[in-house]
Formats: structure tokens, C-alpha cells, sequence
DNA sequence: CGAACTGTTGCATTGACTGCACTATTTTAT
DNA sequence: ATAAAATAGTGCAGTCAATGCAACAGTTCG
């Protein structure tokens, strides 16, 4: 592609802390505790992520300019660029931050479980913690399924977090080829999510499940085919 | 603007692969089934591809622009465009198309082997077809190590083999899960290649032999950790 | 109430990328 | 060998993503 990336992060755990991993509910009511300011910028988000699904859902990614999704949000496209890093990341409704958080659970993780296991966890975590608004989803899974595109970036988006998480494991694991053992437990984590992404997609079952379920697929012995 | 005609064409002396995956080196001399339009086009090619890497490898992916790089190329910008879908691909030597051959050569492995061997048997050649140039290799290394957003994109150029490779899997694999094994497969495979690329570019081994290594740890068992 | 913040915006600019029309050269058919 | 069909290279005009900067306005806090 083209233009600027920097790549902006995603997921986490849930709710409450500002650094947010993707594009939160907030209700036009509730909210109280977070003061007027915290409050509006949310709405915003939110409006310019839902316009951006819907724009795309209806004409495609290419022919959505920014400046329809400003538009339609009610905002400048200056604005836009305030929020989002690249266009695509407001569709995926991805905001910047979180490497850092999605590390520091794997380490506590890792306190309970091998390598492998932990990843996991963490892994399953983060795809639970994605909100699943019911209208917004819907979209998402036509969108996702007719723009590939979106799939590509959605994985690059991650990489932040893959070198993040190979640091933490390879901490974790001794041995000769640490660091390389490391490298291919990551790998092979975000390639069963991307699985899960996928098959979530094409059936509609929700994320965690479809992790789930892909887990056990791979366990059951794929390696045997 | 920029037009400088010093026809600025290094080719290096290397033997040529008509069924290109990457830039192929072409050689001034032999090429005499080519044609000469081909040789010469295959020449403006590898100049850009030389540039793009050079300047990358000098600047930083970002401050080089596509002007630069035709620049140093001896083409116009708009030539540049013709050859390259991106900046990145450039960078990369990515030159659109085999994706049908990939597939092809699936689908010759599965008459032999497992879904899960066929693919680790395609995949393997693929990267043993990467052009190991002497010079160019220890630049991409380089600036692989020092520009992580490349390997974002170069692992999302990936995305349309991918979903070819799945097709044909999913045809070969039968039973209830069929297309949802045949992406884990992939996507698994994918992720070792990965792994393997990385590994290549920290130690400098060539890639059928990391790709080899990676295998090897990821069956000892790195399920166990 | 006043000062420090911070989100929103307009403006100007850069740079990736595309469509179109044209030239020059190679290829192919006659 | 020559005319005709292809096609790589090029210039030009234009679209659009993305960024820096400066000014403004509403929010928060002392």
C-alpha cells in the first residue's frame, strides 16, 4: 500500500482504562465518572468508526474517502487524523496504545502457565476483550469478508504486539534457541487467531468461541493430515 | 524532473527463472529466448528494485521517496508504477502474479503427500526460489532488521496466495471441518515461514536451511513447552 | 474567576498513486 | 523489407491519504 503506517495497536483486557483498545460502547447516557471531555471524544470515536463500517459496507473500502467518514461523523477530517492513524484503522476501530498491557498479561500468565499455554490465555483474552456490538459486528463481518484488505492490515496491526510478546517469552524460555523457540510460539498463536478471525467471521459464531474451537481442531491433530 | 538517461542498468550476472516469484536476475548478455523488449523491461526492473533497496537500506523506508528511487533508477515515476503496485514492493521485489502457480504446485504435492507435507514441501520451494543475490540479500537484511513495517507488508502481499492455497487444501481435506482445518494448515504454515524469514535475517543463514531449522524445533515438540 | 489543558479545526504541504494521451521501439504478419 | 499491431516509457493533470502548525473554544482545576 501506500501512505504513512506506523501501525496502531489494539486489544486488551476491557473497560475503564483511557488507553482503550478498540472502539469502546459508550452510551450517549451513562458515563458519568468520566467527565464531559473523556465523554464527547468517545462519542466521536465511536461515530467516526460506525460511519466508517457503514460507508464501507456499503460502497467498498477503495471509494470511501476520509473525508466522507469525517463528514458523515460530523467532524473535520483533521479530526479524523487526530483519532485514527490511517483511515483503515478506523474501520477496524483500532486505537493505538496497548503493546505494552497485552505484554505485562503474558508475563503474569506465564507465572501460572508454560509458554505455550500463557500465550494462549492472553491471546483468547484479547479476542474476548473486542466488543461484539451487535449491529456494528454484523458489518464488520460483511466488510472484513469482501475486503481481504482489511484482513492484511488487521494482521500487520499486530506486529507491534508480536515482537512485544517474543520479548516477554523469550525471557521465559532457557535454552539454546530461545529466542527463535520463542519467535515460532508467537508466530503460531497469531496465525490460530487469525483462524479464529476468520472462522468467526464466516459463521458468525463470536471470537472467544471460535478460538476455542480452533484450539481444539489444531490439538485434535492437524499435525497428522 | 526527473529524467536522467545514463540508462543506469546494473544487471548482475545470474542465472534467470522464467517463472518469477521475486525480481529475477537477468543477465545483459544471455536472454536470447527473451526477447529484447522483455530483457529490457526485466532490466528497468532490477534497477528499481536495486534502487528501492540501496536507498532504503541508506535513508530509512520512510524518507526515500518513489521519486528518488526512479531517480536513481533512471526512469520516470510514472514508469515506476507501471512495474511496482506499491512503494513497498519495490522494496520488497515483489512482482505480482504467481499466486496460481503456487496452487498449481499444491496441488502436484498432494498427490504424494499429506495436506500438512504438501505444503511445507510448496512452501519450502518458494523460498528456496527467492533469489539469493549476494549483494542485494545483505542489503534486505539490513533494512528488513531495521524497518519491521516491511514485514507487515510483506507477509500481507502474502494474503492472496493464502486464500488460493486454502481452496486447494480444502478440496484435498474431507470430513466435517474441511475448510476450517485447511486454514489452520495455512495459516500454520504460513507462520513457520514467517519464523523462518526472521530467523534468516538475524543469522544470515539462507532460508531453505532456516526454514529447515524452524521445522525441526516446531516438531520437537515446541508444542509442549 | 482565571490559568492550564486539550480537543477541534482550517490551511498549507508533501507524497503515493491513477487515468489519459502520446511517442518510440520492438514484434509480427504480410 | 515494410506496414501494422503491441507495448514499454513518459509527461501531465488530478485525487486522496497523511502531517505540521497555529488559532480557537470548551473543560478542568486551583
Amino acid at each position: 500500500m501506500c501512505r504513512t503506517y506506523d501501525g496502531g495497536v489494539n486489544a486488551s483486557s476491557y473497560p475503564s482504562v483511557p488507553p482503550d483498545p478498540l472502539v469502546e460502547e459508550s452510551d450517549d447516557a451513562g458515563d458519568d465518572r468520566l467527565g464531559l471531555r473523556e465523554t464527547k471524544k468517545r462519542q466521536t470515536r465511536l461515530a467516526m468508526h460506525r460511519a466508517a463500517v457503514e460507508l464501507v459496507a456499503e460502497h467498498g473500502f477503495t471509494p470511501v474517502t476520509v473525508e466522507m467518514i469525517a463528514r458523515r461523523a460530523g467532524v473535520s477530517t483533521r479530526t479524523f487524523f487526530n483519532h485514527w492513524v490511517t483511515k483503515d484503522a478506523a474501520v477496524l476501530g483500532v486505537v493505538p496504545g496497548e503493546s505494552r498491557e497485552i505484554a505485562a498479561s503474558l508475563r503474569a500468565e506465564l507465572e501460572v502457565h508454560g509458554p505455550r499455554d500463557a500465550l494462549r490465555h492472553v491471546l483468547r483474552d484479547v479476542l474476548a476483550g473486542i466488543p461484539a456490538d451487535p449491529e456494528l459486528r454484523d458489518l464488520k463481518k460483511q466488510v472484513m469478508s469482501k475486503e481481504p484488505r482489511l484482513h492484511t492490515i488487521s494482521s500487520g496491526n499486530l506486529i507491534e504486539v508480536q515482537s512485544e510478546l517474543v520479548e516477554v517469552l523469550t525471557e521465559a524460555m532457557d535454552g539454546e534457541d530461545a529466542r527463535m523457540r520463542a519467535v515460532i510460539v508467537v508466530q503460531v498463536g497469531f496465525a490460530l487467531t487469525r483462524s479464529a478471525f476468520g472462522f468467526s467471521m464466516s459463521t458468525g459464531m463470536d471470537l472467544p468461541s471460535a478460538y476455542d474451537r480452533v484450539i481444539e481442531l489444531y490439538d485434535a491433530g492437524l499435525q497428522d493430515d
